[in-house]
DNA sequence: ACAAAAGTGTTCCTCTTACACCCATGA
DNA sequence: TCATGGGTGTAAGAGGAACACTTTTGT
């Protein structure tokens, strides 16, 4: 009997979304579990990969299955591939579960970013999945973990340096939301008149002029990214503020 | 017949070296060709991954069968995994040579930065492999312009914000041999005296005392890196310049 | 003496940071 | 009218960019 060779290949995807508050992930619960393995234990959505599809395919198939959403921001991050990652009965229920037969298993992690809505919410309860604040997340199966804590920091250095900020908001949303966003998901408290200087002198905002409804206080202003005008600034910029902070 | 099924994971690396002026790669050529298949094509050094490596053990084999070193720099980059990446006589070419069938083959890119010197180049040599300047290189087998353009921009981004640099250079070197590897990896010209100001105010360079012999001009002063420095560095810096010239 | 690369300071300007009060709204 | 979060300006300091001449050596 042949194996197919690529069926030792997986993906999982840390689906990050921002609740306003908290920055959550979505996890799932372990599913047709063996003896000794409790159906209850939460890991991440992941899959193996099919044998005409990439790896980015595979990852986004992942996510339409859990959250019903294409086209959505996803981006690699590691590879992880120690021989004996998964070992006795988490290999064993993975064989059973997938129909295959192998020793070892390599994942490639990715991590999106989604808008959260109720409309989600809702696919993804129905799904069996459930959002979970990251700082509350202290177990997963396998070496999930791991792959959390990579992610995790793979999202952080990425929102210094890249406008994926927008992705886990509302197409129209408040600064003070996207202070808020930064201060949940690199965990420092930000001073809101130097982040709305340095988010307007960006450029990137669109004021929509509409205000928020039905609050208590001053109604915020709405705002989008104006994704063409950061293209425009790509092209332009010829920087070369290197050795910035140097990090590993 | 079963065939094992990590036997489509591979592994190929993008081996940077400076020789003092330009940005070098190391490239070998194709083994065993088959009908139609030119030995004389260049290709990155990689292999495939064995039954109880992990992919950066797979790497790190790769690197010191070429280059007989070991703890070298080596760090992953992209995955390259389309299911016809490699098709017909190459893939016929790899499954003879492999020893495997596989349809597919999913391909883990790594780089790595080399202190080039005489012993790696007689030795490199010795191997049937050469170092060719990145400039150069217009052509390669499969996928591999692709892997290494990747690469490259890797290698021009990480070299902004961590002081991977010194991994290039010999132990110790001057201040105008790291400028110019600044200068040639990022392509750009740079002013010397802010470029002097900024590397020792980042206080990561530790004098030697030494001077360059017979030079028909002022010997410059050796630097060494000073690791233990950038450590403590790292770990007292909490700065939040971020938003600082966002790109994807 | 000359060729060739090393080494050195200053000025201007931009960006970062720290900090405190009034405004608009619903209850 | 009060509670709540929205929204605003300034001053001091640090860091980035542009720029030209003197020094040390080998030939």
């Amino acid at each position: 009997m042949t194996i197919e060779t690529n069926s030792a290949i997986s993906v999982d995807c840390v689906v990050f979304g921002f609740d306003g508050k908290n920055l959550k992930v979505l996890l799932i619960k372990r599913r047709y579990p063996v003896e000794d393995l409790s159906p209850d234990d939460l890991k991440l959505p992941g899959a193996m990969i099919q044998e005409n599809e990439t790896l980015p395919d595979a990852a986004s198939r992942v996510l339409e299955e859990t959250t019903g959403l294409r086209d959505i921001f996803l981006k690699q991050t590691s590879i992880f591939s120690s021989p004996d990652r998964i070992q006795d009965k988490e290999l064993e229920w993975i064989c059973q579960f997938q129909k295959i037969r192998t020793r070892r298993i390599v994942t490639v992690a990715y991590y999106a970013l989604v808008k959260l809505n109720q409309g989600i919410i809702n696919f993804t309860m129905r799904k069996g999945a459930k959002w979970v604040d990251v700082d509350l997340i202290n177990h997963l199966i396998m070496d999930h973990m791991d792959i959390l804590a990579d992610a995790l920091s793979v999202l952080q250095k990425e929102m210094m340096h890249s406008p994926i900020a927008f992705e886990l908001l509302p197409k129209k949303f408040t600064i003070r939301q996207l202070q808020n966003l930064f201060g949940a998901v690199l965990g420092v408290s930000i001073d809101n008149r130097n982040f709305r200087k340095k988010i307007f002198s960006s450029g990137l905002l669109l004021p929509t002029g509409e205000k928020e409804k039905n609050v208590s206080h001053k109604p915020a202003l709405y705002y989008t990214f104006n994704k063409s005008a950061f293209k425009k600034a790509l092209k332009e910029r010829n920087r070369l503020g290197f050795i910035d902070n140097w990090s590993y």
